[in-house]
DNA sequence: GTTGAGCGTT
């Protein structure tokens, strides 16, 4: 299949089209599919519909809508079994504004926030050439009022460790998987070379929380790094890691034979009782199995009210829910810049709150003051409960929370752990509580059924075998890469 | 001409 340059593959007849729509009675659109494999990529779907996440059709043997699946790499779509033809599909979007369902074209996608940036400007024109500004003006200024305060900000987006060879093109096509992309640039020196780094913005702010949420993003082959850059408000930084963080429940004394999709699909119910515009933005099950699951929701404050609620009859057994925990305790960079005093941080947002704060008053508030939903303290009957026994973490957190000096502490701790030939699994499980925000071999959007499988592995380069280069070989990430 | 931790001629 590797298809560099001159592609002698065999002889490929037309790609078959797709016939897709946003909505059953919507303006229906023919994607072609991939000639090779007959599948349709991702990318080819998020370019006529930014933000779809999925593809479901009616199925009229058994009058309930089916869904396509996804490869293994979480950028193309298998066809169904009796193929493309004669069905209507439509898209799958994560309901998260209330904006987004009402649009009765295909895109009245609101252009966020101020566009000073000329070449973000242009690239949004070139977008949206069927769109008039009129329309989105109109669409910007007057219905948007109530959600602009649920619907947090954009920033550019740092892209470490790009190839360099990889274009403002390309990298914006690799971004698209997660939504649509507002900006796309990649710096160069003098010489027009680049330096192997760029920046993204994201439209929609659940696709940047999905951007950020996935640890390692593989770009034309290489292990990139996807951060808010640090010439950014720290608050930025803070917010959004505190908004990953917060969004994440932990699941504890889960069985074996309940399915991430079932989990999934119980968690969206129990979210929507709360919420209903609230969604569930990935799910983590490690592979092999480990009692434990992650669950990302698109809100914090569904999180904290499915954690009081305790716990939840699931496939006849009660799992615990309970509050992941941060994430920055990973994250080196993070840990190093903004962990200590450099920053005042601990005036900053992402002081938890006095036992008081947090045990009454958070529920008037709006997750985007500068009040955060606190951190409750983990539970221990979490897989960090046998490891904080064992392995010499002393302690615990406090009650609290998680003190400004809790990511060195656990860094160091895990370092010990490293050094101390710990059981993989249990050394795992550590890293995966810890490591909040941080998805692992999570692909990317959460394929909204079937998931492709967590085992750290990150697929082939390229989405649609394009940009074939070594898979980057000897580069480990500091910690805890894979 | 090479390279591989970082932080942006908006």
């Amino acid at each position: 299949m590797a298809n560099k340059n001159g592609d002698h593959l065999n002889v490929k007849e037309e790609p078959e089209y797709v016939v897709v729509a946003e909505s059953i009675d919507g303006e229906a659109i023919e994607l072609p599919t991939n000639v090779e494999d007959n599948t349709l990529g991702l990318t080819t779907l998020t370019h006529a519909f930014p933000g779809a996440t999925g593809l479901k059709y009616k199925n009229p043997a058994t009058n309930a809508t089916r869904a396509l699946l996804l490869d293994a790499t979480g950028t193309k779509f298998y066809p169904p079994t009796d193929g493309w033809a004669g069905k209507l599909f439509t898209v799958i979007c994560p309901p998260i504004t209330t904006a987004a369902s009402d649009n009765k074209r295909g895109s009245s996608r609101l252009p966020r926030i101020c566009d000073q940036n000329p070449k973000r400007k242009k690239m949004m024109d070139d977008e949206n050439d069927s769109e008039s500004d009129t329309e989105m003006h109109y669409g910007s200024k007057q219905k948007r009022m109530d959600a602009a305060e649920e619907e947090p900000r954009c920033v550019d987006l740092i892209v470490l460790g790009l190839p360099y060879k990889l274009t403002e093109d390309e990298l914006k096509e690799y971004f698209e998987q997660f939504g649509k992309v507002v900006l796309s640039e990649i710096k160069r020196g003098t010489n027009g070379e680049s330096k192997g780094f760029g920046f993204v913005q994201m439209e929609k702010y659940e696709s940047q929380l999905r951007v950020l949420a996935k640890h390692i993003h593989t770009i034309g082959g290489r292990k990139c790094q996807v951060k808010v850059p640090l010439s950014k408000k720290p608050e930025s930084y803070t917010q959004d890691l505190a908004t990953i963080a917060s969004s994440k429940l932990f699941i504890g004394r889960l069985q074996e034979k309940t399915s991430a999709d079932a989990l999934k699909e119980f968690f969206n119910k129990e979210a929507k009782k709360i919420d209903p515009k609230s969604s569930i933005i990935d799910v983590f099950v490690p592979k092999p199995f480990r009692s434990f699951a992650f669950i990302t929701f698109s809100n914090p404050n569904v999180v904290q009210k499915l954690i009081r609620k305790g716990d939840f009859i699931i496939d006849g057994a009660s799992i615990s829910v309970s509050a992941a925990a941060p994430r920055q305790a990973l994250t080196p960079g993070y840990s190093q810049t903004y962990g200590g005093a450099q920053y005042g941080y601990e005036k900053g947002q992402f002081q938890h709150p006095p036992a008081s704060v947090s045990r009454s008053s958070h529920q008037q508030h709006g997750w985007n003051d500068s009040n955060y939903p606190p951190n409750y303290p983990p539970r221990y009957d979490s897989p960090f409960a046998d490891l904080s026994r064992s392995a010499g973490y002393a302690g615990g957190y406090p009650s609290h929370g998680m003190p400004p000096g809790g990511s060195q502490a656990i860094a160091s701790s895990l370092e010990t752990l490293n050094l101390n030939n710990m059981k993989p699994e249990v050394m795992d499980a550590f890293k995966a509580f810890l490591s909040v925000a941080q998805s692992g071999g999570s692909s990317g959007p959460m394929p909204p059924y079937g998931n492709p499988g967590h085992q750290g592995q990150y697929g082939p380069p390229g989405n649609d075998g394009r940009n074939q280069q070594r898979p980057s070989s000897g580069r480990g990430w500091r910690g805890y890469g894979n």
